[in-house]
DNA sequence: GTCAAAATCACTCAAAAGTATGAAGGAAAA
DNA sequence: TTTTCCTTCATACTTTTGAGTGATTTTGAC
């Protein structure tokens, strides 16, 4: 949720509260309910309030978030004397999630497969894939995989 | 959260409810407050509950979901050498031919630039790829590439 | 608050990969 | 000499991948 937003729920609570306390004066002025019936009224008025307070909590809390399970395949020897090469990653302008989709295509995913592990539609993986191998400069994604692999940015 | 959990903070909602209704109660009978501040009063009373409000969402809410992410690493033990392994192509019972496809395969060539470079037809080459990922039991040739690295048949 | 990058997804078209089946020649084995 | 396997290739069909374009939303930095 956005700033301006929250901005405007807070704006709507306070006007809720301005036109709340005007109609409280008018009814106060015409004498309608306080004379026998205050406990009621003020009774409504907490309930009013608490589902206001209710609405608007609900309006600013953040909601969300997701999980993501990936799953790593390790084999004991190899990746011991291998670290991710970090600055070729960053050389490269390889984005976080373009790392997480050439992790699981270089377990030999297909896209579709990638899509569901990553929560994500297959059109999103090709999107990826193809700044990928743009970004790799190769034509495939077994070239991607091959050369990833040789500048050490995936495991 | 569980059930019960919510339950006791609705209780201690309704118990703060109706406290404050015994002292408005009490203050009713004792003419302390209504006679000429009212408005202030019954403001008070919004902005209590509004913060009762507030704060019993942010409790019943169900609580935000955080980003998880988890590596699950799977071990598998691996031959410590490096030197191909002809025992694992015999295993497979893999021919040379398709030996000789895998190994271009494996330096990210199509399958018609393994065909040029091995001087046979594309048809040749998808039946070899057929049969290889057969034998080794895959379904991609990402797989397959994969799969001959950890075991070996492949530098 | 603005701006740029990142992430998301859709749609289309083309190319590549993969499946299934059949077939023919050759070499090695039974 | 059959039989079997390897190699080669074809045809037909399906699935996957990739290129290109465009759009919206989120995020983060300034």
């Amino acid at each position: 949720m956005q700033l301006i937003t929250k901005r405007k729920e807070i704006f709507i609570y306070g006007l809720s509260m301005a036109l709340l306390l005007v109609l409280l004066k008018w009814l106060e002025a015409h004498f309608i309910i306080f004379n026998y019936r205050l406990d009621i009224f003020v009774g409504a008025i907490a309930i009013l309030f608490t589902v206001l307070g209710i609405w608007l909590a609900l309006k600013l809390v953040k909601p969300k978030v997701e999980t993501l399970i990936i799953e790593k395949e390790v084999y004991i020897d190899q990746p011991a004397n291998k670290e991710i090469n970090q600055k070729e990653i960053e050389r490269l302008g390889l984005s976080k999630r373009e790392l997480d989709v050439l992790n699981v295509m270089a377990r030999g995913l297909s896209n579709e497969e990638i899509a569901g592990k990553l929560f994500v539609s297959l059109n999103t993986v090709k999107t990826h894939s193809s700044s990928i191998y743009l970004k790799l400069d190769v034509k495939r994604r077994t070239q991607a995989i091959e050369k990833a692999k040789r500048l050490n940015i995936i495991a």
